[in-house]
DNA sequence: TAGGCTTGGTCTACATTCTAGACCAGGAGA
DNA sequence: TCTCCTGGTCTAGAATGTAGACCAAGCCTA
């Protein structure tokens, strides 16, 4: 039951657990571990989406935004500063009148979308998992009789 | 350049691309995708971490508290039961005295643990990047000279 | 020439979410 | 009796996110 799976890859269980004990084993101090900051960034509700809409084509400031129908501009220049400092995004200033900004991926940002992609499969492919769970859940907990 | 790639899987590109597609074309209101929504879940800060320790084995309510020292107990329970919620974990109550609570998970959260383990294993090895990255563009910034 | 539109943002006020830590009941051990 | 353990709940304050007004510069229209 350990070692190889059917696509060759070691199982999950063994490499997150492994890596998992790396982190804790004493000289490292898992409030600090990169990984964290990295996954935090991913999580934070609008990277993500960004990114899927920069992996199509790179695209204008306003683009984005019309893509992305509720994030407030704020949220967007700040999101995008942020992959920017990541390395993940590119950002160039055309001096057209009015000046207009594209934004694009860097190989980087495109090393993410294979792990991505993975994960917005089993999203899909889970969805209606979760969605009966959650139904099932939620009447047990009105109704807890 | 297109379709398969040595890992034989479709392009992650065109795979977020197509979905991104199917998600803004009209008669789907992207606001309301079911995706997000999980992803929103699992990037919360705390989920992938309580996912990655639970997935070495069951834990108890105050053991997951100590493998992460930082999280407060208000958001340990309020993620336990999200997660509880969503049909990724299960909570089995001990009559012991005092009572005690193991969380362990199911098969919809083991079923989590591949496509995150590929996401670890990007953050681990993307760290340096990421990193040689923040201190370019911090230095750009501070001195713009 | 005035008014309104676009560009890529910034700024402020308010709402939501997170954190730190006190508190709880009930039993065990000293 | 006094303290500690369990798995939580509750509250106050801090951090973070949202909505939307605002900006300068240039173009187009009337």
């Amino acid at each position: 039951m350990t070692g190889l799976r059917a696509n060759n890859l070691p199982s999950a269980h063994e490499c997150l657990a492994q890596r998992f004990k790396t982190w804790s084993s004493g000289e490292f101090d898992l409030t600090l571990c990169p990984v964290r900051g990295i996954l935090d960034r991913l999580g934070d509700k609008w990277t993500t989406l960004i990114v899927i809409v920069l992996a199509q084509r790179p695209h204008r400031f306003s683009e984005i935004g019309r893509a992305i129908p509720d994030i407030s501009k704020r949220m967007l220049t700040q999101t995008l500063r942020d992959l920017e400092r990541d390395g993940m995004i590119t950002r160039r200033v055309f001096p057209t009148k009015p000046p207009s900004v594209e934004y694009g991926l860097t190989e980087l940002g495109e090393s993410l979308l294979e792990p991505l992609a993975h994960l917005v499969t089993w999203a899909e492919n889970s969805q209606p998992k979760i969605a009966t769970a959650r139904s099932a859940f939620d009447a047990a907990e009105t109704s807890p009789s």
